[in-house]
DNA sequence: TTGATACAATTCGCAAGCTAAGAAATTGCT
DNA sequence: AGCAATTTCTTAGCTTGCGAATTGTATCAA
């Protein structure tokens, strides 16, 4: 690692078993999430739901009421075709329901059901109590700094990561 | 919320549109990993790679030389059958080698092969320069301190998140 | 030694992410 | 007005996550 380049190079550092702290971060962070998710998974399981119906239910929920599709997509960071199959699952249990956008034909605007409100009721029953035990134990400081640090993070790659800043 | 349960219940807060820093930073750890991931797959498609062979390839090269795959699997937080699908694909392109455990039958041991090592010197240069713009400005010391936190929950959740601790 | 149990890897099929391509409707330019 | 470009959603098929069940091997107790 010669000249004046300041990006890391991790190939070196993995050949020797050895990583640095900005590699390491981008690291736990994958590993963190999938870890959270697939243990949410298990513990929903048993209520035939999962943590990608949460998060989606949940989505429609936390924005302005008959929201398009596409609104709740970007929330999400999923693409459209994975939206769209996740509602018919969900429309065809009576969670969410599509309805039609009177002023423009191309949208269609999405609400919970009744039935879809009990149904997160008991999701986020569950999900408190894993959060809960995931986070206890932090002062809601240190959640409050990790948390800028995630913003940033997220306003950064929502612009795709552009070389200059 | 009365009585004496410290549990946060996200329900009526999310009804109104409102989330506590508890309920963000899971929500942010979930969708930054998520585009982060997605970014990265994005970058490494033009060389025919992705993230999830990029993280098998230096899960294999950090391990001692000749892991099984149950310890590599274990690394990665993903479970049997999904790494042994992804080291099919791996083999198959000659990236990856499966050989027999002459101690164990049952085993086999995994090694990188010379493809694979350039492979991945090709998909870390990628990386690397998204790490550099994810975490410019960072200083060490934060990302330590990042990453301090992200380990105690990687901890917690491999503990299955126990009730008590 | 044998028989039960545990463990490693695989196969199968489902869930949830993606891209590419296409239909239907809207927007916007001239 | 009319035509091109854009936007929204969907369909089809791939990748990568999962659990359940299977096969083969190792281990351990009697």
């Amino acid at each position: 690692m010669k000249g004046k380049s300041r990006v890391t190079s991790s190939y070196g550092l993995y050949r020797e078993g050895k990583t640095t702290p900005h590699i390491r971060l981008t690291i736990y962070m994958v590993l963190a999430a999938r870890r959270w998710r697939s243990l949410l998974d298990e513990k929903l399981r048993p209520i035939e739901q999962s943590s990608a119906r949460m998060e989606a239910m949940s989505a429609i929920l936390n924005s302005p009421p008959l929201s398009p599709q596409v609104d709740i997509a970007k929330r999400l960071r999923i693409e459209g075709p994975t939206l769209t199959r996740m509602l018919d699952s969900l429309e065809k249990d009576r969670l969410v329901e599509r309805l039609p956008d009177p002023t423009d034909r191309r949208t269609k605007q999405l609400r919970i059901t009744d039935e879809g409100d009990r149904a997160l009721k008991d999701i986020f029953e569950i999900a408190d109590t894993m959060r809960a035990r995931l986070l206890h134990g932090y002062s809601d400081e240190q959640i409050a700094l990790i948390n800028g640090f995630f913003a940033e993070l997220l306003e950064r790659l929502d612009a795709g990561l552009p070389e200059e800043e």
